[in-house]
This record gives structure tokens, C-alpha cells and sequence, in this order.
DNA sequence: CGATATGTTGAAAAAAGTCAATGGCAGTGG
DNA sequence: CCACTGCCATTGACTTTTTTCAACATATCG
């Protein structure tokens, strides 16, 4: 276990008004008015794949919404093992619980470089009080969070399909709306958290998809793999097609 | 698939200030005020167990709070089968999607006799604009839904332990705290859709629970089981943080 | 009382896990 | 620059768990 605390690359303060991921993130519905109460307290931020962002139990000051990269929310059993419960990408917003909880409920890695906007949990609350612009929005992220981890349960965990499927449906949920036929390339170790199953049986999922030409290293980035989506769909049909 | 309509016994207009479940459900902090908002609006109803209290994809004009019984949260497979996402109890709220989302997320069938009060989307809405007293408890219900969902991910999804262990983990959790050493009872299939196992499975493990005196009929209920609780916390020995 | 659904059990087959050896790649230090 | 080392991925052989198919028992309900 790494226990190194990684310094992260501060680029200043956020421009939220122009934000990228302005519309799928929290403030989509502020008004300009609205911005003078984020002046200066949203910090823009980087960290290297790996980077803990917080822990499970930390103090929960802060809110994030990821801009770029992808972040994965760990749980850790008393014997060490991991289980991953969710993998975030740009647009998510996660750290939610800090607004209902004192602790945050897992912990935090980034499975990329990640870029991300850092907010205090204070701001989202006086926001809150001052106007109802934020209300639907926190809303709509928490279900967003809630189908994400119901999708897992219906179709990555174990029953009703083999590991091959399960590793097909993970790649296409993992593959970016943004940049088709590219998904985010997970360790095994990783994919076997995801899936409750053994490093070698995710590896040996990975062979028969890449035997198959559905899967293939990105020539670009060593964070990402490419996908033959349309294939994988077929394949992830079949299986259940009656 | 039984395409039965059930009829719901009307038991009348709620009293919600003096209701069972209303520290924990959503009315917990609204003062004598704003019951007025209330009256007559919210109805209280009974349905039979095997009820289908609404189905995927319907319009969410309502939502819940589950008084007595349990419901389970279903999506259904193209090929028909089920998978249960989650299994609600006494004082739990659903179909909270409503709030944000036309139509309902899951399928909600009561696995017993229950009593639920509907409560009209409108009218929630409406007190939600009208006080903030509402805000806390939303967002509170919507992180015990996504807490309740991460931990089925992280105990009851397949890895790291056998169909027994995880069967035990499922009668722990379903287990009342109110009536300590009751769980509610289950069909095979109905466990095989939770934990993603075929249900001779679930009748082998059941069958050596009974046979290590863990697991037995509740004499009253034919709802219910009777658990052996620190007999199998002690078999399960839990890899997970508190 | 019989019909239908639900639960139990056995034996064989299939899937996945485990253990162990091998290979490749990246970063490190001579 | 190259060898070394550590980490991760791959692959094979074997073991364990779970599924499947089938037969049979039990309960429930008209």
C-alpha cells in the first residue's frame, strides 16, 4: 500500500462561468449574479494517475467535479482487498455525501491525470440557502450517481453472464461519449474489483476480446484502449437474446 | 409474469404529524405549519404481498414511504429475468426518481402484506419550494438509497466469498432491528436475483444454515425466518469497514 | 383432493479460482 | 549504454465452486 501523499499542480482559481463541464456539473442553472459567491473559493486543480483524493472517513470539506481523466471510488475490506463501486469521468461530481455526512463514504483514486474543481462544502450550502437554482441539480447528480450503481448491479456483477460479457460491458460503459471507440484501460487488479473476479480471469476475458479484434491498445495514450463497439454490442446482446 | 392488478385497500388520508415513521422518513423536520400543505392529500393503502406498487418506465406521479412490510426494486432482463437492486424496509421512501425523472427507475413489488403512504410528486415539489425544511431529509434519503446500493455492490456481489457467505451477509442485512433475530423470508428465486446465483444455490446454502441450527422457520410469520444474528456475523467475519 | 408452484437433493458439466512459471516493459543504477 | 529489478500481464495445469438438468418432495390453493 502506497501511503505517498502526491502533491497536485495548482492552476488557480476556477472559472466557473466558462467552465467546460459547466453544463453537466453542478452550476449549470446559476445565473451571473450567482458567480460573485464563487469568487476565489474554487480551486482548479491536477493530480498524476494514482493520486488519492481523499480517504474514506476523511473530513468531508470539500465537493469535486471532475474535469478531466477518469477517478475511481474505492472501498476497502478489513483484509485489504479493494471493491471498486464506481469509476467517474468528466462531467461527474462526486464527494456529494459531504453535504449529509461528515465523512466521505469512499475513497478516492485517479486511474488517469485527472484535472478537477475543488469545492468547499461550505459555499454549495450557503448556495443552497440563498437560492433554489441548486437544488435540481443536486438532485439530478445524486439519482445520476444512484443509476450508475443500480446499471453495475443489473449488469457487471456476477449471475446470468459469464466474465467474458461482464468485461465487454465494462469497456463499453468505460468508453467515452466524447472520443468513440476509446474506452479507459484499467489494470486487472482494477477490473476485478469491478467485477468481483480474479485478475487472471479478467486477463484471460481481455485475450479472447483481443483474439477477436474487439480490443486493441490505443496507439496514443497508455490510459486507454480501443474498442470495436459495435462488436462489443453484438456480443453483449447475444448472450441474453431470447 | 403475473399481469395481475391488485387492488390497494384505501385506509384513508394520512396523519402524517403523528405517524410510526416519521422521524425517519421525509416529514421529520416540517413544523404544525406545514402539515396544513398536507391535508388530505397523502393516502395511506395496504397491498397483499406479490402487489406491483408501480412498474419501470410508468409515469412517477408518487412517491412513498414504506410504513410496515418490504418491497424489492426489480429491473427486468430483455429475456425476462429479474434482478433485484434493492429490498426497502419500514420507514425507507421510494420512487424518489420522480423528483427528477418522468418516469419510475425500477419495478416495486411488496414481498409481504405492506402499508405505504403515497404521496403526490406535486406536492413535494411544492413544499419544497415552499420551505427548506424539506432539503436536508432529500438528500439524506438519496444517500442511504446510494449507501444501501454500494454496500449490496461491495457484500453481496460475487469475489472474495462463497454463495454461503454471501446468503448469511443478505439475512444479516434484511434482518429488522426492531425485531431483533427475525429476518424476512425470501423466495430462492427471489435471492437468486439478488445476489446473482441460481436458486438451488441459494437452497443448498439455506440448507446448511438450517443444518447449523443458523437458520430456521419463524414460528408466526410465514414472512419471516428466524436468524441465529451473532452465530452468523461470526461466519461471515466480515472483510468490510464499518 | 388434485394441480401447480416452490423447494430439495443428486450427479455431471462448466465456469472460475488458485498456484506457479514465464515474459515484457519501465525505471534505476552501475 | 546496458544489465538489473520490480511490477504487471499472460498462460498452463489443476482444484474448487457453481450451474445445470433431472427427479422428487412439499406446500398452497382452488
Amino acid at each position: 500500500m502506497r501511503a505517498i501523499t502526491i502533491k497536485s499542480a495548482w492552476h488557480g482559481h476556477s472559472d466557473c462561468s466558462n467552465c467546460g463541464v459547466r453544463q453537466s456539473a453542478l452550476f449549470a442553472e446559476l445565473v451571473e449574479a450567482d458567480f460573485a459567491l464563487l469568487h476565489d473559493q474554487i480551486d482548479d486543480l491536477d493530480y498524476p494517475a494514482g493520486a488519492v483524493l481523499y480517504h474514506a472517513g476523511a473530513h468531508s470539506d470539500w465537493l469535486f467535479t471532475l474535469r478531466a481523466g477518469a477517478v475511481k471510488l474505492v472501498r476497502y475490506g478489513a483484509d485489504g482487498t479493494q471493491r471498486i463501486l464506481r469509476v467517474l469521468r468528466r462531467g461527474d461530481v462526486f464527494g456529494l455525501e459531504s453535504l449529509v455526512s461528515p465523512a466521505y463514504d469512499h475513497t478516492a483514486i485517479a486511474l488517469s491525470p485527472v484535472a478537477l474543481c475543488r469545492i468547499p462544502r461550505p459555499l454549495i450550502e450557503r448556495l443552497n440557502r440563498d437560492t433554489p437554482r441548486l437544488q435540481k441539480p443536486l438532485l439530478t447528480h445524486w439519482h445520476a450517481a444512484l443509476a450508475e450503481a443500480d446499471a453495475w448491479l443489473a449488469e457487471l456483477a456476477a449471475g446470468h453472464a459469464d466474465v467474458k460479457t461482464r468485461v465487454a460491458r465494462l469497456l463499453l460503459r468505460l468508453g467515452s461519449d466524447a472520443d468513440p471507440g476509446h474506452t479507459i484501460r484499467l489494470s486487472l487488479e482494477d477490473i476485478g474489483a469491478i467485477l468481483g473476479v480474479a485478475p487472471e480471469s479478467a486477463s484471460r476475458a481481455l485475450g479472447v476480446l483481443r483474439r477477436s479484434n474487439l480490443l486493441a491498445d490505443a496507439q496514443d495514450s497508455r490510459h486507454h484502449w480501443w474498442i470495436d463497439v459495435p462488436g462489443l454490442q453484438a456480443l453483449v446482446a447475444m448472450p441474453d437474446e431470447g
